[in-house]
DNA sequence: CACTTCGTAACTACTATCATTACATGAAAA
DNA sequence: TTTTCATGTAATGATAGTAGTTACGAAGTG
Protein backbone atom coordinates (compact mmCIF):
# COMPACT_ATOMS: atom_id res chain seq x y z
CA UNK A 1 0.00 0.00 0.00
CA UNK A 2 1.04 3.52 -0.67
CA UNK A 3 2.53 4.58 2.55
CA UNK A 4 0.83 7.43 4.97
CA UNK A 5 2.31 10.83 3.87
CA UNK A 6 0.27 12.71 5.91
CA UNK A 7 2.63 14.04 8.69
CA UNK A 8 5.53 15.05 6.20
CA UNK A 9 2.78 16.85 4.08
CA UNK A 10 1.40 18.71 7.42
CA UNK A 11 4.98 19.75 8.34
CA UNK A 12 5.61 21.58 4.80
CA UNK A 13 2.52 22.84 4.92
CA UNK A 14 3.29 24.68 8.53
CA UNK A 15 6.29 25.53 7.52
CA UNK A 16 4.96 27.63 4.35
CA UNK A 17 2.63 29.15 6.36
CA UNK A 18 5.12 30.34 9.30
CA UNK A 19 6.67 32.12 5.75
CA UNK A 20 3.01 34.42 5.43
CA UNK A 21 1.71 37.03 7.64
CA UNK A 22 -1.55 36.09 6.36
CA UNK A 23 -3.42 33.12 5.99
CA UNK A 24 -2.80 30.64 3.48
CA UNK A 25 -5.84 29.23 1.25
CA UNK A 26 -6.39 25.81 1.07
CA UNK A 27 -5.71 26.55 -2.80
CA UNK A 28 -2.65 28.04 -1.59
CA UNK A 29 -1.23 25.17 0.22
CA UNK A 30 -2.65 22.34 -2.47
CA UNK A 31 -0.42 23.66 -5.01
CA UNK A 32 2.88 23.85 -2.78
CA UNK A 33 2.03 20.63 -1.58
CA UNK A 34 0.94 19.37 -4.88
CA UNK A 35 -1.97 18.13 -3.95
CA UNK A 36 -5.68 18.71 -3.86
CA UNK A 37 -7.49 21.63 -1.36
CA UNK A 38 -10.20 19.22 -0.19
CA UNK A 39 -6.75 16.68 0.97
CA UNK A 40 -5.30 19.72 2.53
CA UNK A 41 -8.43 20.52 4.37
CA UNK A 42 -8.63 17.19 5.17
CA UNK A 43 -5.65 16.65 6.27
CA UNK A 44 -5.26 20.14 8.14
CA UNK A 45 -8.60 19.33 10.17
CA UNK A 46 -7.39 17.30 13.47
CA UNK A 47 -4.20 20.10 13.91
CA UNK A 48 -7.30 22.85 13.93
CA UNK A 49 -8.96 20.55 16.88
CA UNK A 50 -5.85 20.81 18.32
CA UNK A 51 -5.38 24.13 18.40
CA UNK A 52 -2.23 24.37 16.32
CA UNK A 53 -3.94 25.88 13.54
CA UNK A 54 -6.96 28.37 12.91
CA UNK A 55 -8.84 28.52 9.95
CA UNK A 56 -11.12 31.27 8.84
CA UNK A 57 -14.08 30.97 5.83
CA UNK A 58 -15.03 33.97 3.71
CA UNK A 59 -12.82 36.71 2.36
CA UNK A 60 -9.55 36.76 3.76
CA UNK A 61 -9.53 33.03 5.26
CA UNK A 62 -7.60 30.36 5.15
CA UNK A 63 -5.27 28.67 7.49
CA UNK A 64 -2.74 30.31 9.94
CA UNK A 65 -0.79 28.90 12.76
CA UNK A 66 -2.20 28.68 15.95
CA UNK A 67 0.55 28.81 17.99
CA UNK A 68 4.58 29.75 17.83
CA UNK A 69 6.46 27.95 16.21
CA UNK A 70 8.66 27.03 19.22
CA UNK A 71 5.65 25.51 21.05
CA UNK A 72 5.00 22.78 18.41
CA UNK A 73 7.26 19.65 18.34
CA UNK A 74 6.73 17.00 15.52
CA UNK A 75 4.97 15.04 18.38
CA UNK A 76 2.34 17.02 18.83
CA UNK A 77 1.66 16.84 14.75
CA UNK A 78 1.67 13.46 14.96
CA UNK A 79 -1.05 12.99 18.21
CA UNK A 80 -3.12 15.60 16.13
CA UNK A 81 -3.07 13.13 12.72
CA UNK A 82 -4.66 11.07 15.56
CA UNK A 83 -1.11 9.33 16.16
CA UNK A 84 -1.82 7.13 13.21
CA UNK A 85 0.08 3.48 12.87
CA UNK A 86 4.24 4.32 12.55
CA UNK A 87 4.93 0.41 11.56
CA UNK A 88 3.54 -1.56 8.34
CA UNK A 89 4.74 -4.87 9.86
CA UNK A 90 2.67 -6.37 12.96
CA UNK A 91 1.44 -9.58 14.43
CA UNK A 92 -0.42 -11.86 12.52
CA UNK A 93 -3.30 -12.52 15.74
CA UNK A 94 -3.20 -10.11 18.49
CA UNK A 95 -3.81 -12.52 21.11
CA UNK A 96 -3.40 -15.66 20.39
CA UNK A 97 -4.34 -18.95 21.91
CA UNK A 98 -0.88 -20.90 20.44
CA UNK A 99 2.00 -20.27 23.20
CA UNK A 100 4.34 -20.63 20.46
CA UNK A 101 2.63 -17.31 18.50
CA UNK A 102 2.57 -15.80 22.64
CA UNK A 103 6.51 -16.60 21.97
CA UNK A 104 6.96 -14.57 19.02
CA UNK A 105 4.33 -11.82 19.51
CA UNK A 106 6.35 -11.17 23.04
CA UNK A 107 9.01 -10.78 21.26
CA UNK A 108 8.25 -8.61 18.62
CA UNK A 109 5.97 -6.49 20.37
CA UNK A 110 9.37 -5.51 22.68
CA UNK A 111 11.22 -4.70 20.20
CA UNK A 112 8.58 -2.79 17.95
CA UNK A 113 7.51 -0.67 21.39
CA UNK A 114 10.90 0.50 21.69
CA UNK A 115 11.25 1.50 18.87
CA UNK A 116 7.99 3.10 18.78
CA UNK A 117 8.89 4.91 22.22
CA UNK A 118 12.26 6.03 20.74
CA UNK A 119 10.95 7.53 17.54
CA UNK A 120 7.97 9.42 19.17
CA UNK A 121 11.10 11.19 21.67
CA UNK A 122 12.79 12.22 18.80
CA UNK A 123 9.25 13.54 16.86
CA UNK A 124 9.14 15.62 20.71
CA UNK A 125 12.61 16.78 20.51
CA UNK A 126 11.83 18.71 16.98
CA UNK A 127 9.87 22.17 17.62
CA UNK A 128 8.80 23.46 14.09
CA UNK A 129 11.34 26.22 14.78
CA UNK A 130 14.07 23.69 15.04
CA UNK A 131 12.52 22.73 11.10
CA UNK A 132 12.45 26.64 10.27
CA UNK A 133 16.02 27.54 10.87
CA UNK A 134 16.86 24.71 9.06
CA UNK A 135 14.99 26.01 6.00
CA UNK A 136 16.33 29.30 6.53
CA UNK A 137 19.95 27.56 6.65
CA UNK A 138 19.42 25.64 3.42
CA UNK A 139 18.31 29.26 1.48
CA UNK A 140 21.31 30.73 2.44
CA UNK A 141 23.00 28.19 1.10
CA UNK A 142 20.90 27.87 -2.25
CA UNK A 143 21.66 32.00 -2.70
CA UNK A 144 25.53 31.41 -1.60
CA UNK A 145 26.02 28.70 -4.50
CA UNK A 146 23.85 30.70 -7.04
CA UNK A 147 26.17 33.95 -6.90
CA UNK A 148 29.65 31.39 -7.26
CA UNK A 149 28.54 28.90 -9.06
CA UNK A 150 31.11 26.14 -10.43
CA UNK B 1 -3.98 -1.64 4.13
CA UNK B 2 -3.55 -4.85 5.92
CA UNK B 3 -0.08 -4.92 7.78
CA UNK B 4 2.40 -7.09 6.66
CA UNK B 5 2.56 -10.16 9.55
CA UNK B 6 5.20 -12.54 7.06
CA UNK B 7 7.79 -11.68 9.98
CA UNK B 8 5.37 -13.17 12.83
CA UNK B 9 4.44 -16.02 10.26
CA UNK B 10 7.55 -17.42 9.84
CA UNK B 11 8.70 -17.20 13.61
CA UNK B 12 5.75 -18.92 14.48
CA UNK B 13 6.39 -21.50 11.73
CA UNK B 14 10.10 -22.03 12.25
CA UNK B 15 9.19 -22.51 16.11
CA UNK B 16 6.83 -25.05 15.38
CA UNK B 17 9.61 -27.26 13.01
CA UNK B 18 11.96 -26.72 15.82
CA UNK B 19 9.49 -29.28 18.11
CA UNK B 20 9.20 -31.71 15.31
CA UNK B 21 12.00 -34.03 14.41
CA UNK B 22 10.51 -34.69 10.88
CA UNK B 23 9.94 -32.21 8.19
CA UNK B 24 6.63 -30.57 8.34
CA UNK B 25 4.47 -30.15 5.07
CA UNK B 26 3.22 -27.00 4.19
CA UNK B 27 -0.28 -28.25 4.85
CA UNK B 28 0.71 -28.80 8.34
CA UNK B 29 2.17 -25.63 8.26
CA UNK B 30 -0.52 -23.83 7.09
CA UNK B 31 -3.15 -25.35 9.72
CA UNK B 32 -0.39 -24.16 12.55
CA UNK B 33 -0.62 -20.21 10.99
CA UNK B 34 -4.78 -20.48 10.11
CA UNK B 35 -3.81 -19.89 6.72
CA UNK B 36 -3.39 -21.48 3.26
CA UNK B 37 -0.11 -23.93 2.29
CA UNK B 38 0.26 -22.11 -0.75
CA UNK B 39 0.78 -18.38 1.52
CA UNK B 40 3.45 -20.92 3.23
CA UNK B 41 5.40 -21.55 0.64
CA UNK B 42 5.31 -18.04 -0.95
CA UNK B 43 6.43 -16.81 2.28
CA UNK B 44 8.94 -19.63 3.00
CA UNK B 45 10.79 -18.98 -0.76
CA UNK B 46 13.04 -16.35 0.88
CA UNK B 47 14.58 -18.02 3.95
CA UNK B 48 15.07 -21.78 1.47
CA UNK B 49 17.34 -19.12 -1.01
CA UNK B 50 18.35 -17.70 2.20
CA UNK B 51 19.73 -20.98 3.48
CA UNK B 52 17.51 -20.60 6.86
CA UNK B 53 15.17 -23.48 5.55
CA UNK B 54 15.20 -26.25 3.57
CA UNK B 55 12.39 -27.70 1.48
CA UNK B 56 11.58 -31.56 -0.04
CA UNK B 57 9.68 -32.51 -2.53
CA UNK B 58 7.56 -35.93 -2.77
CA UNK B 59 6.81 -38.47 0.20
CA UNK B 60 8.29 -37.28 3.21
CA UNK B 61 9.28 -34.28 1.57
CA UNK B 62 8.66 -30.74 3.55
CA UNK B 63 10.35 -27.81 5.32
CA UNK B 64 13.00 -28.39 7.83
CA UNK B 65 15.35 -26.02 9.23
CA UNK B 66 18.74 -25.08 7.85
CA UNK B 67 20.52 -23.97 10.64
CA UNK B 68 20.77 -24.80 14.58
CA UNK B 69 18.23 -22.19 16.14
CA UNK B 70 21.54 -20.37 17.68
CA UNK B 71 22.80 -19.45 14.78
CA UNK B 72 19.34 -17.56 13.56
CA UNK B 73 18.25 -13.85 14.62
CA UNK B 74 15.21 -12.20 13.77
CA UNK B 75 17.21 -9.98 12.01
CA UNK B 76 18.52 -12.71 9.67
CA UNK B 77 14.80 -13.62 9.17
CA UNK B 78 13.77 -10.11 8.25
CA UNK B 79 16.81 -10.20 5.87
CA UNK B 80 15.81 -13.20 4.43
CA UNK B 81 12.00 -11.92 3.81
CA UNK B 82 13.50 -8.91 1.18
CA UNK B 83 13.42 -6.16 4.25
CA UNK B 84 10.35 -5.17 3.99
CA UNK B 85 9.63 -1.84 4.64
CA UNK B 86 8.90 -1.11 8.41
CA UNK B 87 7.16 2.16 8.47
CA UNK B 88 3.98 2.99 7.41
CA UNK B 89 4.59 6.40 7.19
CA UNK B 90 7.17 8.07 4.41
CA UNK B 91 7.72 11.58 2.80
CA UNK B 92 5.39 12.88 0.16
CA UNK B 93 8.39 13.46 -2.03
CA UNK B 94 11.62 11.71 -1.61
CA UNK B 95 14.01 14.08 -3.37
CA UNK B 96 12.06 16.94 -3.27
CA UNK B 97 13.33 20.92 -4.78
CA UNK B 98 11.24 22.45 -2.41
CA UNK B 99 13.92 23.45 0.30
CA UNK B 100 10.94 23.61 2.88
CA UNK B 101 10.17 20.48 2.08
CA UNK B 102 14.34 19.11 2.04
CA UNK B 103 14.00 20.52 5.62
CA UNK B 104 11.14 18.70 6.73
CA UNK B 105 12.64 15.34 5.32
CA UNK B 106 15.67 16.02 6.43
CA UNK B 107 14.22 16.04 10.01
CA UNK B 108 11.97 12.85 9.73
CA UNK B 109 14.71 10.44 7.96
CA UNK B 110 16.68 11.31 10.65
CA UNK B 111 14.30 10.27 13.26
CA UNK B 112 13.49 6.94 11.19
CA UNK B 113 16.35 6.03 10.54
CA UNK B 114 17.78 6.11 13.96
CA UNK B 115 14.34 4.18 15.08
CA UNK B 116 15.59 1.64 12.04
CA UNK B 117 18.71 0.80 13.00
CA UNK B 118 17.55 0.46 16.79
CA UNK B 119 15.07 -1.70 15.51
CA UNK B 120 17.25 -3.41 13.38
CA UNK B 121 19.74 -3.82 16.03
CA UNK B 122 17.35 -5.71 18.72
CA UNK B 123 15.90 -7.95 15.92
CA UNK B 124 19.63 -9.22 15.81
CA UNK B 125 19.71 -9.92 19.45
CA UNK B 126 17.27 -12.22 19.81
CA UNK B 127 18.37 -15.87 18.26
CA UNK B 128 14.98 -18.70 17.38
CA UNK B 129 16.68 -20.26 20.48
CA UNK B 130 15.83 -17.23 22.78
CA UNK B 131 12.36 -17.68 21.58
CA UNK B 132 12.13 -21.41 21.66
CA UNK B 133 13.21 -20.73 25.37
CA UNK B 134 10.45 -18.62 26.08
CA UNK B 135 7.94 -20.88 24.53
CA UNK B 136 9.11 -23.59 26.28
CA UNK B 137 8.77 -21.83 29.71
CA UNK B 138 5.33 -20.33 28.52
CA UNK B 139 5.02 -24.15 28.17
CA UNK B 140 5.70 -25.03 32.17
CA UNK B 141 3.99 -22.08 33.69
CA UNK B 142 0.83 -23.46 31.25
CA UNK B 143 0.89 -26.97 32.10
CA UNK B 144 1.23 -26.25 36.07
CA UNK B 145 -1.74 -23.88 36.01
CA UNK B 146 -3.89 -26.40 34.70
CA UNK B 147 -2.04 -28.91 37.81
CA UNK B 148 -2.82 -26.15 40.63
CA UNK B 149 -6.37 -24.41 39.09
CA UNK B 150 -7.48 -21.72 41.37
C1' DC C 1 3.58 -45.54 -12.70
C1' DA C 2 1.01 -43.61 -8.75
C1' DC C 3 1.20 -40.50 -5.29
C1' DT C 4 2.91 -36.75 -2.70
C1' DT C 5 4.66 -32.29 -2.06
C1' DC C 6 6.75 -28.17 -3.47
C1' DG C 7 6.98 -24.01 -7.05
C1' DT C 8 4.59 -20.57 -9.18
C1' DA C 9 1.39 -17.93 -11.90
C1' DA C 10 -3.14 -15.95 -12.08
C1' DC C 11 -7.13 -14.21 -10.04
C1' DT C 12 -9.89 -12.42 -6.19
C1' DA C 13 -11.00 -10.02 -1.80
C1' DC C 14 -9.99 -6.64 1.34
C1' DT C 15 -7.99 -2.49 3.01
C1' DA C 16 -5.58 2.01 3.22
C1' DT C 17 -4.17 6.26 1.03
C1' DC C 18 -4.92 9.91 -1.76
C1' DA C 19 -7.51 12.45 -5.55
C1' DT C 20 -11.73 14.32 -7.17
C1' DT C 21 -16.50 15.87 -7.44
C1' DA C 22 -20.35 17.90 -5.41
C1' DC C 23 -22.67 20.59 -2.34
C1' DA C 24 -23.69 22.76 2.12
C1' DT C 25 -22.11 26.28 5.55
C1' DG C 26 -20.31 30.45 7.04
C1' DA C 27 -18.03 35.05 6.56
C1' DA C 28 -16.61 39.26 4.25
C1' DA C 29 -17.26 42.57 0.49
C1' DA C 30 -20.10 45.14 -2.74
C1' DT D 1 -29.12 41.89 0.91
C1' DT D 2 -26.79 39.77 -2.60
C1' DT D 3 -22.51 38.17 -4.34
C1' DT D 4 -18.27 36.11 -3.76
C1' DC D 5 -14.94 33.60 -1.41
C1' DA D 6 -13.34 29.88 1.33
C1' DT D 7 -13.91 26.18 4.51
C1' DG D 8 -16.47 21.54 5.99
C1' DT D 9 -17.70 17.18 4.62
C1' DA D 10 -19.79 13.28 2.30
C1' DA D 11 -19.41 10.25 -1.56
C1' DT D 12 -16.91 8.17 -5.16
C1' DG D 13 -12.92 6.55 -7.74
C1' DA D 14 -7.93 5.31 -8.69
C1' DT D 15 -4.05 2.85 -7.15
C1' DA D 16 -1.35 -0.31 -4.57
C1' DG D 17 -0.16 -3.81 -1.07
C1' DT D 18 -1.39 -8.04 1.66
C1' DA D 19 -3.27 -12.27 1.87
C1' DG D 20 -6.48 -16.10 0.27
C1' DT D 21 -7.58 -19.35 -3.44
C1' DT D 22 -7.44 -22.06 -7.63
C1' DA D 23 -4.90 -24.37 -11.00
C1' DC D 24 -1.28 -26.72 -12.83
C1' DG D 25 3.52 -27.91 -13.62
C1' DA D 26 7.93 -29.90 -11.65
C1' DA D 27 10.32 -32.99 -8.86
C1' DG D 28 10.92 -36.58 -5.63
C1' DT D 29 9.40 -41.26 -3.11
C1' DG D 30 7.55 -45.84 -3.01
Amino acid sequence: MKRNSRLSAVLHALLHMAERDRPMTSEELAVCLHTNPVVVRRTMAGLREAGLVISGRGHGGGWALGRPLEDVTMRDIYAALGEPMLFQMGNVTESPGCLVEQAVNHALDDAFHDAEAMLIARLGEVTLATLADDFKRRFAEHRAALKQPG
